[in-house]
DNA sequence: GTACTGATACTCT
DNA sequence: GAGTATCAGTACT
């Protein structure tokens, strides 16, 4: 399978959000492949948004949301999770899709390693828990999905897909956009 | 089953 | 210094 080209990544977060679902992202590490189908994602906007990490300006964290489509975006979210991101929109329009679950395809048995927790359910089932699965760290901040050792590939055609609004914000919480395939048993929440 | 809590370190004001 | 795009464990019903 080959990764997704970088146009896919070049348009608004919400298209990109909404048409990952279903795809498949996969990590290749030293220690074997580890890949899940993408099963719940949100939409972050730049200005107009004030849940995002871009609402005001660009900053030592959040400068990849400003740069080209298609990189990811590794931060740490309450001090001890690292949630990944994949930028969106031209460069110069800030922009991200928060990955928020997976369902786990290959390398299980790496996951559960890496996660150390034997339920399968709890392995990709949130946005703190995917990263630590995939062995994702701030490492591959601003790494270019579209080649190299972390990216995206086609998966399912068709899914269906529900929304709902975003999960964990204090500020910007009242719009629909938080996507998920409707019934699967890694959404963080239904 | 749901509800609440503490852990934790980094970022920007 | 305040706030945070979370999670696992514990205590309840």
């Amino acid at each position: 399978m080959t990764p997704l080209k970088q146009s896919f990544f070049s348009r608004a977060p919400r298209a990109v959000a909404r048409n990952l679902l279903g795809k498949i992202l996969v990590h290749r590490t030293r220690r074997g492949l580890i890949s899940g189908m993408i099963v719940e994602t949100e939409s972050y906007g730049g200005s107009d948004d004030p849940a995002s990490h871009a609402y005001k300006k660009i900053t030592q964290r959040n400068f990849v949301m400003f740069g080209p489509p298609g990189y990811s975006y590794v931060y740490l979210c309450y001090g001890m999770y690292e949630l990944f991101n994949v930028s969106t929109e031209k460069q110069g329009i800030p922009a991200a899709v928060l990955v928020r679950a997976l369902e786990p395809l290959d390398g299980i048995e790496l996951m559960k390693r890496n996660r150390g927790v034997k339920n399968i359910r709890s392995l990709t089932s949130g946005p703190g828990k995917l990263t630590q699965a995939l062995g994702i760290t701030r490492r591959q901040n601003n790494r270019a999905l579209f080649r190299g050792d972390l990216f995206i590939v086609p998966g399912r055609r068709k899914v269906a897909i529900a929304r709902s609004r975003r999960i964990g914000l204090s500020r910007g919480a009242d719009k629909l956009l938080r996507f998920f395939i409707k019934g699967n048993p890694y959404v963080s929440a239904q």
